[in-house]
DNA sequence: TTGTAAGCGTTATCAC
DNA sequence: GTGATAACGCTTACAA
């Protein structure tokens, strides 16, 4: 393989092999397609050019650009950025490259960002979560884009989606708490604009109170982007409150370990003087405070399943238009409430 | 803006606004040398024809994708997650979108990444370390291609780079220990085949021990997978030696997070018993376990930077071939070794 | 300032 | 099986 100086084209690889340069395309697309002896003939002059395929020509012409596009949040967050990572695998091992757009939870970058992946081309776009701009949906309307919604489940039914049921998770983190004796709880839940994940956290964690008769006091609820700082600031806040609560339920793994943290810093004692919960990839956080319960969301099968939806839709396989994944409540140790002292000195 | 059946074109445009798809083109691309009249005319066509232009088309026309390829080891872990976030970000301000591939630490699966980036169009690549597969360099060479390595800085000279120096953070963390008193090293290291990164830490532990006449023996260094369960095996292991270190130096986060939980297992306290100090993104870690002493990398300016390199090399603009990042070293409460008592009731 | 028209490097539809 | 050749949708000299 030599180094010419210019990139060698589709007609200087024909030229080589003395064949057309359909001929060509089609050793390069259906080898089976063509004569052995040519496609030998085809394939020296490729390895002799070192020719490399020109990507946009190709998409030019063939409508194709084996390009999928993922919109997520961020990847500050362990939890998308996990996601993006098995969504990255699955494509790639399928021959697809993943064109990467974040949003940073704001939903006027997102309708940018996404518009500027469908004009770079893509033959299929990841959301992350149901909430987005109408303007949105309509541009994958107009543009007839496959595409999958991932995290959470829609439930107009109108999407394709693949996720979780974040409701129930909290649901039934918020259930093995009550059945633990817990009855004093509140919430340091993530931002709820356009983040059904968040929104869907927080009213399972009301529904199962409220099926208990128990309210979730104003005062009970704080809402805050996702950070260590937010967790401590949260933890802190509701502490402070008349009545502290003996459970606190974090939307997510980085507002546990702000919780978390900010106990260490003020004395109080995790889980004897209060139960800190969260949502998401929690092992690392799970391993340093072994009393911490929370819901594992598999985000490795997630991104697996969303990237094979989408590829099964370009492939025109049928598929579930909806498919949910199951959660795990992950209990380690003790969540039962404080005995009444401990209760009484925590409120001091 | 209608919904037609098919997506509008630029001669569709061109036609609506009675111009030229020469002077559309313009409208677009340099709108300052286009009429005020007719720009508006033409970005009235666009707007009511919801026109989006057509990547692959421009690209082939123009030479120009207006994507940068960017390949690393893994999104599986927070530090290049965040390193990618970072170049995501600025490149997107920038008007260019990321295409994102991983090599899960193979040197043959970055090549064949890296050439399907090639193939697919970019304008640039970010590479992660400095250590590649010479076929890899090839290909760029071969085609051009501009690129910046990131994280290490290479010493050959040869290449344009922006990252830290890795050996120098160690060295740095190692005479802290050093000057802390402690003389009993032991080291749990990243897997160090083609990685710089752990290499250089390695080498930089050791360099500060023999500058003080320690060796540092062949069963006090582990390599491993950057994993938790990595952190806890090797912790282990180093322990239930003969004579146990009483610094131990993790090649990274991970892996640190992982030796002290193995420690709170073991129940060997750290700091009292055992320093562990390691490198990387740490502020989760060193929140739950306050007295870790790390070498914290600004993965955030990492990314810029090594963007804007990019960026600039682009756009024709001169740049230094080489910039090194400052790193800090955390040191987060006592790093001091065990009073000999402890010692002894630890080698038990 | 605007229009004309020649590419850009493939794929795909035909004939042969 | 293979070869002409017309798209594909845009940019960009060059001309007007």
């Amino acid at each position: 393989m030599k180094t010419p100086r210019k990139n060698a084209k589709l007609s200087d690889v024909a030229r080589l092999a003395k064949v057309s340069t359909a001929t060509v395309s089609r050793a390069l697309m259906l080898p089976h397609k063509v004569k052995p002896g040519t496609l030998a003939r085809v394939q020296d002059a490729v390895r002799s050019l070192g020719y490399v395929a020109h990507g946009a020509a190709r998409a030019l012409a063939s409508r194709r650009t084996h390009t999928i596009g993922a919109v997520v949040p961020t990847l500050d967050n362990a939890i998308f950025a996990n996601t993006t990572h098995a969504l990255q695998k699955t494509f790639d091992a399928a021959g697809y490259t993943l064109l990467l757009a974040c949003h940073e939870f704001d939903a006027a970058v997102e309708v940018r960002v996404t518009r500027a992946l469908i004009e770079r081309g893509i033959d299929g776009l990841v959301l992350l979560g149901t909430s987005h701009d109408p303007q949105l949906y309509a541009m994958l309307g107009q543009r007839q884009m496959p595409y999958v919604l991932t995290w959470a489940l829609d439930t107009s039914g109108k999407h394709p989606c693949v996720g979780f049921n974040n409701r129930a998770a909290a649901l039934q983190l918020t259930n093995h708490l009550l059945e633990q004796g817990h009855r004093e709880f509140a919430m340091i839940s993530g931002v709820t604009v356009n983040n059904e994940r968040a929104r869907d956290r927080l009213q399972g964690v009301r529904d199962a109170l409220a099926a208990r008769g128990i309210k979730l006091a104003a005062e009970r609820v704080i809402e805050k982007t996702y950070s260590l700082a937010s967790g401590r600031e949260g933890l802190r806040a509701l502490m402070a409150n008349a009545r502290p609560p003996t459970a606190v339920m974090c939307g997510n793994d980085v507002l546990a370990i702000g919780a978390i943290a900010e106990c260490n810093t003020l004395g109080i004692r995790v889980p004897q003087q209060v139960s800190i919960t969260g949502f998401d990839d929690m092992e690392i956080a799970s391993l340093l405070s072994p009393g911490l319960t929370t819901v594992h969301f598999p985000t490795l099968e997630l991104g697996q399943f969303a990237a094979a939806h989408l590829l099964a839709q370009l492939s025109g396989k049928s598929v579930a238009r909806q498919h949910e994944l199951p959660v795990e409540l992950k209990v380690r140790g003790t969540t039962a409430p404080p005995a009444r002292a401990q209760l009484r000195r925590a409120q001091r």
